[in-house]
DNA sequence: ATGGCAGCGAAGCGCTGA
């Protein structure tokens, strides 16, 4: 099987980019996030008629995810947010397909360590954690994936002094994401590449892409079970380079059967 | 090595993103 997730930047604008992508790499399960579209805005007959099935948490302008599941495969016990969480931006989706818990996130951004954002980012971070934790314990296969707005380690970050503590690379920040791996998770990227300026976002101003500026902050993290069965895992640029393209590239990871 | 872009909703700019 193979998964991915994906930052589209808009639904609406990046339809056409996502289908591409999916006819060229028919991935099982696509996780999506920044749909930014509203619930019954949802381009499903466009996605259904590529062969696949869906299921979303939309909102109006902000945030939004989805996971798309190749048919066959089957949508099964849909989660939308996080359970207990009152949290009105909608970040989070869950789904099994074929025996793997699939959960698709779009972490907080943050702003700047000194704005309320932050703040909010630390707390919502510590409910994905605890949320996690139920999962990892109920479902031996299981893998988060999604926009995580951290760059777990120097390696993930083109200027290293210029990010020092800065929103996206903040100690606290890292260590919300140690703390999901402290669960039993592993970043399926670093599994198989441990270069640096392996990056799965740049900023379209400056020309970051064109000299490879970027961070690496879009991630796969599995369980052990997962792990063993893992045989790459690899960021696609090459979307990055289409026309009007999100500024993220997907991440996608191959498991055997 | 960010000013510079892009999307949205609204309105001809401000907010947000990362």
């Amino acid at each position: 099987m193979k998964f991915a997730t994906w930052n589209v930047n808009s639904l609406k604008v990046r339809l056409p980019q996502v289908l591409q992508w999916l006819a060229e790499t028919p991935v099982d399960v696509l996780a999506l996030q920044e749909l930014k579209l509203d619930q019954d805005k949802f381009p499903l007959a466009e996605i259904e008629a590529a062969g696949y099935r869906a299921v979303w948490y939309g909102q109006k302008t902000y945030n939004g995810v989805a996971l798309l599941v190749r048919a066959p495969f089957e949508i099964e016990d849909p989660v939308l947010g996080i359970p207990g969480y009152d949290d009105p931006q909608r970040r989070v989706i869950a789904a099994t397909v074929n025996g793997v818990r699939v959960i698709g996130a779009y972490c907080v951004n943050g702003e700047s360590i000194e704005s309320d954002k932050y703040v909010y980012k630390l707390e919502w971070y510590a409910r994905l954690h605890d949320y996690l934790a139920l999962e990892v314990e109920k479902h031996p296969a299981c893998v988060l994936m999604g926009d995580f707005n951290i760059a777990p380690d120097d390696r993930d970050v083109y200027d290293v002094e210029a990010w020092r503590d800065k929103v996206l690379c903040s100690v606290p920040e890292r260590a919300a994401f140690e703390g999901l791996l402290a669960l039993g998770l592993t970043d399926a990227f670093r599994v198989f590449n441990q270069e640096d300026k392996q990056y799965s976002w740049w900023d379209y101003r400056a020309a970051m892409f064109r000299r490879n500026l970027g961070l690496r902050i879009d991630h796969i993290l599995v369980t052990d079970a997962l792990k063993a069965r893992a045989t790459e895992c690899v960021i696609d640029k090459a979307p990055r380079k289409w026309e009007r393209p999100s500024d993220h590239a997907p991440v996608v990871i191959t498991l055997a059967d």
